[in-house]
DNA sequence: AGAGAGTTGTCATAGAATTGTCAAATGGCC
DNA sequence: GGCCATTTGACAATTCTATGACAACTCTCT
């Protein structure tokens, strides 16, 4: 489910956007100041930001200079009171993704959104990033992050994780893992798979004595769902 | 100067158009049909391409798809009559950059195009001075700051740190340093690599024994952080 | 339901591979 | 020669990988 936070001070509008958001099924986090959203970002990863322009404590502009150089890279969308044109484009210059001019309609505020997010998603495909359950893995990169937390696999780790993501849903047999990701050369033991099965559970499991995505298949193998 | 094609059949919008980006100093290119646009991108490469969506032969968003699926990245702006709130939003999903509803200002349509171009720019500019953690490097100069100190880097160190924050955030192999750094046909030994980050840490982390920036990824090689 | 066989989870540990580090060797250049 | 950047190799330190022993769990059959 993706992940929304609402930045706005008033809190009609607050409201107002919450129920929407939240009718369209998406998780959302409210917040009215903007501190408190700057500090928001520090803790939890957004997909997407909707920032108002007129906060009491400061401009949204700041606001979003301000993630934007601490590397925030969240979809941000601004709400503009209807003003100056200038003020727009200023928006998206410091980074900023697209805008709405208030007062907006429910309609094209949810298009809005929803084509940010599936921009969102096409980038981060075709970058080889997946994300679920709060954790975001590039396997170019190799890296992984828990939140904003970094979560170290190893490379074989990597690999088996990966292997999994292709085979999403499927049950997975020891001897296929055993020669995709070992080599067919190999001679490892049964135990081998068992063993880095554990060790990821325990990277990417809430708990590891009891699996959500990496569930054991008995007599047949593993298999990964999100 | 930078360089844009103007896609509109109706002749007066696109006179007008033609003579504000003129007098902005842009090179400005005009055609009057989705054809005639597909063939011009084909021997020009614009920085910025205006496409109106009603066109007498086919839609902007397909002449739009067709071009993207042609792998043209050039910025293209849309602009649409003032229509359907979901019209606007497509546009972006087919790869547009930002679109105008008609009718536009001018200036708002100038600061547009600017903000479009800037942000081209910044993509393919390379990075002369960059600074972090308390440090500045600039390297067509060749020194570096940490404070009012000066850090003295030799120029492979220099090449070595350069590569790293071309490369920020992602996984680089030992191999690849050796083919871009040192070049082809030199054998250094693997040692030679570690050798170098060793030195470069020693310089540029406070705890060279626990690198914050210049991190090692087993069996991969290393990975440059913020 | 309970016993027994087979399967999987878990831990500790040894071995292999990779990386960190130092100090000395090399080679150019003023 | 003296200086400096660069390269190299030896060795230590660290990390990853594989393995086996045993516990815990599932399944089947009675």
């Amino acid at each position: 489910m993706k992940n929304i936070l609402i930045v706005e001070d008033e809190i009609p509008v607050r409201n107002g956007l919450r129920e929407l958001l939240t009718q369209e099924n998406f998780s959302v986090d409210t917040c009215g100041t903007g501190k408190a959203c700057l500090d928001a970002v520090k803790t939890t990863v957004y997909d997407l930001i909707i920032l108002d322009i007129m906060l009491s404590d400061m401009s949204g502009f700041d606001v979003c200079r301000t993630m934007r150089s601490r590397n925030v890279s969240s979809k941000i969308l601004m709400l503009t009171a209807r003003s100056e044109e200038i003020d727009k484009v200023l928006g998206l210059e410091l980074g900023a993704d697209d805008y709405v001019t208030k007062p907006f309609g429910n309609k094209e505020l949810i298009a809005r959104v929803r084509a940010l997010l599936r921009r969102q998603e096409k980038i981060s495909q075709s970058l080889g990033e997946v994300s679920f359950d709060g954790m975001k893995f590039d396997f170019a990169k190799q890296n992984a992050l828990r939140g904003k937390e970094e979560l170290r696999l190893s490379a074989k780790e990597f690999k088996l994780l990966h292997y999994f993501l292709q085979h999403e849903g499927e049950v997975v047999t020891r001897e296929q893992l055993l020669n995709d990701i070992w080599g067919y050369d190999s001679t490892p033991t049964t135990r081998t798979v068992d063993n880095y099965v554990l060790s990821l559970r325990k990277k990417i499991e809430k708990n590891h004595r009891k699996p959500k995505h990496l569930i054991t298949v008995h007599t047949s193998g593993y298999k990964f769902v999100r």
